[in-house]
DNA sequence: GTCTATATCAGGATAGAC
DNA sequence: GTCTATCCTGATATAGAC
């Protein structure tokens, strides 16, 4: 079990004025600002979409800056969004516990629409707000890549050489797949059959390459 | 010089007008688009670095959003910026060759600051402009998995057994670490010694796990 | 074809009543 | 603390002279 210690103070996060309403302009800015992006976001249709007035939005957050910093460090610290099943038993297969991880992430995480518009928000808005990406970095990727490294590293049925690298090769693989299939919408352009890719990925990290499965 | 025979047909692209101008305008919104995004972009600012008047940039391109279109697909037609050096030498080691061309991805590519910012607008405008994201892929991307799949699949030294994942994992591993040190500018966050990664990840693909190296 | 000048309007942010 | 009504800057896009 791994509980990480986060980082996740946005600017006005830990001020609670009237948490109601703060919970309604975050909800509403959630739809904005995943749809249309930072710069793209208008805050009339996130005081529409909250059902309160512009001037409750700036009494909450001094300013756009602010309540978008507030709403993805918000996000990013929701690790239950991202985060898959990391109950490691080591009487399983290796491959088959491997498997699973990479099916919950194909199927549960990159085909949420929400998931993948905060990831194009995220890498998109990284120039601009690097603390974001940060923290996104901190709470998502590392602990996956620490957890895949543990696991692979004292897994008793496994040698690896490179444990961290390996986890690197294995969720590399995955997000990449991820990226053109998902998120860039071109899996038709480079196809590759998700099985085949999961089986020969396997081979290649769990390096049993005169298995004779 | 860029002649591609590629799909490079930007709405308005065919047309040329007086091409001086519009070197001129795309010159002027690159530095704008790259540095601000779709929306976040100025119209204002474009014409001063392009020293147009803003009526020229109209009469070049309907709007904002052509304009933007052409820029972008412009760039990923462009592919000399991403390409490395695919001279496949078979008298080569493998490792030395692969070594080379993660070196080219990892020194060149993601270290100009450009196209890194040109990779952030393509997965951050993914959702609202997906003809770009697929332009990217189609003259990048697979290229690249194209060739690391004919190469790893053809050369005499080496027995893949999946070419095609091991061109995948190969790539999106230094993808990832691209997009974790360089993009999201976190690569404190989740370190790794370079050298290590690249050395092992070779290992990995090459399938040699009993090399004595 | 290109410019100057302008129309038009929407965005973020605030004043002041309640 | 929340609302209505408003300010004002700055944005995209166009009209009309040269």
């Amino acid at each position: 079990m791994w509980r990480n210690r986060v980082i996740c103070k946005a600017k006005g996060a830990e001020r609670e004025l009237s948490s109601e309403k703060t919970e309604a302009i975050l909800n509403g800015a959630m739809q904005e600002f995943l749809e249309h992006g930072y710069a793209g976001a208008r805050i009339d249709k996130i005081v529409a979409a909250a059902g309160v007035s512009k001037a409750t939005v700036y009494r909450h957050f001094p300013d756009k800056e602010t309540l978008f910093t507030a709403l993805i460090q918000q996000i990013a610290c929701r690790k239950e969004l991202f985060e898959l099943q990391q109950l490691q038993s080591f009487e399983e297969e290796p491959t088959t516990f491997l498997k699973r991880y990479a099916d919950g992430m194909l199927d549960n995480v990159a085909s949420d629409p929400q998931i993948l518009t905060f990831l194009r928000i995220i890498i998109g808005e990284s120039g601009r707000f690097p603390e974001l990406a940060r923290a996104f970095v901190q709470n998502i990727e590392k602990p996956s890549l620490d957890f895949l490294t543990h696991y692979v590293e004292s897994h008793p049925k496994l040698q690896i050489p490179a444990p961290e690298v390996a986890a690197r090769a294995f969720i590399g693989t995955l997000i990449h797949f991820v990226l053109l299939r998902d998120v860039l919408q071109s899996g038709d352009i480079v196809p590759i059959e998700r099985d085949r890719l999961l089986d020969s990925l396997l081979a290649l990290i769990i390096h049993k390459n005169d298995e004779g499965k």
